[in-house]
DNA sequence: TGATAGCATGAGAAAAATTCATATAATAAC
DNA sequence: GTTATTATATGAATTTTTCTCATGCTATCA
C-alpha cells in the first residue's frame, strides 16, 4: 500500500500557520524565520494545487480548503505527538521528563526537593513547565502535570500526591499581638485569589460576625506567602506551601486551629501512560516524598 | 500549543518497513535505497531513546514498543494520506485521478474511450492502476475505483455505471456449426473465474442435463475473450467487455438468448470525497459515456 | 563451508529546508 | 496625504538533512 502523502514537514508549519493566522507566529513557535514558514506552506500549497491562506490586507484567513484540511492534520499531529511521547517515555534514562506545575507549589515544594530526585535519579531529566493552562487536556509538549484539585479531570488519569491544610501564618513579630483568634478581627487579612477560605476559617475556629473580605488579594501564593514573611498581615497559608519559611522560622503560626481543605494535589498524566516506565519513576519518588511529609 | 514531534519523515520508513519487517521491501515502496531505511529508522530509534526493530538473524521482528507505537502511527499516516487527497482533489486542473480498475475492464472499456475524456478535460490527467484489491477499503493512493458488483461495499460510496448481460460468444468461423443451443452440448465451452455462469444460461435457455464443467478456464476475462476470437472454443461473454470484438467482427452471438448479470459495475469513492471537484468531472463523464452505451 | 540475502555504516553527493536580504502591500498614525 | 509600521513574498546563498554508493557484517541455506 503505497501513500500519496503530502511534504510531512509542512504540516507541521501549516498547522502552526493555520492556528495562529499568522506565518510570522508560526515562526515564534517552530522556532524558524517567518520565511521558512512562507517557504512551508507554499510548497504544501503548490502539491495541493490549492490555495490555503488568502491574504486579506493585513489579516490572513484560511481557504475553504485549508478549513476542511485543517482539522484532519491537527488531529494526526497530535496522535503522533501522543504516540511518539509514549515511545519516550519507554526509557527513563533517555530524553527527558516535562512536568507542568503551578508557579508556587513549584517555588515551594517541588523545585526544592528536586535535588534528592536528582541524585535518586541521575539519569532522568525533569523539566520544569509553569506556563501550562491548569485545567484541559495537556498541552502536547507536556509529559506530566501536578495539579491542585478533586482528582477528577475528564480524560486524564491522576493520583493523590497530598492533602493539605489551611491555617493563619504571620511573620513572628506580628505573632505578639495575636493571642485569640478574635484578635485577628483587628489585624490585616491577606487573600489569595479565593477570598472564601478566611469565612470558613473563622467559622472552624468558632468565630462569627467578622468581616473576612478585608485586605489585600494576590494572584499568586508565592507571591501571598511573601507578603505574609514581609509582616504585611496574616495569611491563610497552605500547609504544603509555607512547610519551608514555618521550618526556617520566616512564618509561625500563632493559634492550632486548622482547615482541613477541599482539594487536594495530583500528579496527572494521559491514562495510556500510566505504565510508562519514566512516568512510573516520578510517580513512585513523588509518593514517597510526599508521603514523608507530615500533613501539616 | 507547541509540540514534541518525532521526525515525520523517518515516521514514513518506519511504518513501511514495520509493515513488511524488512527494510528491503520498504525501500523498495518509498523508491528509495535499503540504506535510507535504514538510517531513517535509525533516526527514530535515537530520537525514541528506544530501538523499534529486534534483528533475530536473518528475520527482523517489532519490539514491544514499536508494536505499540505502529498502529497510532500507521491510522495518523493514513488521515493524513487521506485528508491530502481530499485537498488535492479539490482543484481539476491540477495534480492527478487515480482510477483502480480491472485490467480486463480497463483493456476493453476504460482505455478505449480514455481519448475521449481527455479530449473533453484536456486538463485532468488520469492514472490507471489495475494492480489493486478489488475488495476493502480503497488503497490510500487510489481516489477512486470502478469495481464489478452490488455496489454494496462497507465505508465506500458508490454509483452504478452500468450493469450488463452475459451471453455465448465465439469466433465467426465456429458460428456455423451452432445453430441451437443445444448444439453448445458438443461444442467447447470457454470459462472464466465462476464456473456457474453457464449452467445459469443454459437454464435461461430453456436446456438441461448439458454437461457446463466441461473447458479450459481463464483467471482474467481479458484472456477468456481473446480465447474465444482465436476460435477456441464458445465463451459467455460480458456484454460491455465484448461490444468493441463484437462491433469489429472477431467476435458473433451465436444465439439472442442473454441472461442478465447479477452484478454491475460502480463507481467507488470515499464518501467524503462525494462531491471532490476532480472526481465529479470523472464521475459525470463516465455517467453520460455508459449512458450513451446501449445495455449489450 | 561457501553462497546468499539482508541489515549496518561511513563518506560523499544530492536535495531540501532555512536564513538573509529585500521587495511589496496594507494599515495606522500624524 | 504622507510616512511609519507591520505584515507576507521571494530569490539567492547557505546550512542541514536525506539519500546513495560502496562496502562490511552476520545469519541462514544448500
Amino acid at each position: 500500500m503505497k501513500r500519496r502523502l503530502p511534504p510531512l514537514n509542512s504540516l507541521r508549519a501549516f498547522e502552526s500557520a493555520a492556528r495562529h493566522l499568522s506565518f510570522t507566529k508560526a515562526a515564534d513557535e517552530l522556532a524558524v524565520t517567518q520565511s521558512a514558514v512562507s517557504h512551508q506552506v507554499n510548497a504544501l500549497e503548490e502539491w495541493a494545487g490549492v490555495p490555503l491562506f488568502k491574504r486579506q490586507g493585513r489579516a490572513m484567513v484560511l481557504t475553504e480548503a485549508a478549513v476542511k484540511f485543517l482539522p484532519a492534520i491537527s488531529t494526526a499531529l497530535d496522535q503522533i505527538a501522543l504516540a511518539g511521547r509514549k515511545l519516550q517515555a519507554v526509557d527513563p534514562t533517555h530524553g527527558w521528563l516535562t512536568v507542568a506545575v503551578m508557579p508556587s507549589f513549584a517555588a515551594k515544594w517541588l523545585v526544592p526537593r528536586l535535588a534528592d530526585f536528582h541524585e535518586k535519579n541521575p539519569e532522568m531529566d525533569v523539566w520544569i513547565a509553569t506556563f501550562e493552562a491548569q485545567t484541559g487536556a495537556l498541552g502536547s509538549d507536556i509529559d506530566v502535570a501536578i495539579r491542585y484539585g478533586r482528582g477528577d479531570w475528564p480524560g486524564l488519569a491522576s493520583v493523590r500526591i497530598m492533602s493539605e491544610e489551611l491555617f493563619p501564618v504571620c511573620a513572628p513579630r506580628l505573632a505578639a499581638s495575636l493571642r485569640t483568634p478574635a484578635d485577628l478581627a483587628h489585624a490585616t487579612l491577606l487573600h489569595d485569589e479565593l477570598r472564601e477560605d478566611w469565612a470558613m476559617w473563622f467559622a472552624a475556629a468558632g468565630l462569627t460576625g467578622v468581616d473576612t473580605a478585608r485586605g489585600p488579594g494576590f494572584d499568586d501564593s508565592g507571591l501571598l506567602i511573601q507578603a505574609a514573611i514581609e509582616g504585611l498581615g496574616v495569611a491563610l497559608g497552605r500547609s504544603v506551601l509555607v512547610k519551608g519559611d514555618l521550618d526556617a522560622g520566616r512564618l509561625v503560626r500563632p493559634f492550632d486551629v486548622a482547615l482541613g481543605a477541599e482539594f487536594a494535589y495530583h500528579l496527572v498524566y494521559p491514562p495510556d501512560l500510566e505504565n510508562a516506565p519514566k512516568i512510573e519513576v516520578f510517580r513512585n519518588w513523588l509518593l514517597a516524598t510526599a508521603g514523608a511529609l507530615p500533613r501539616s
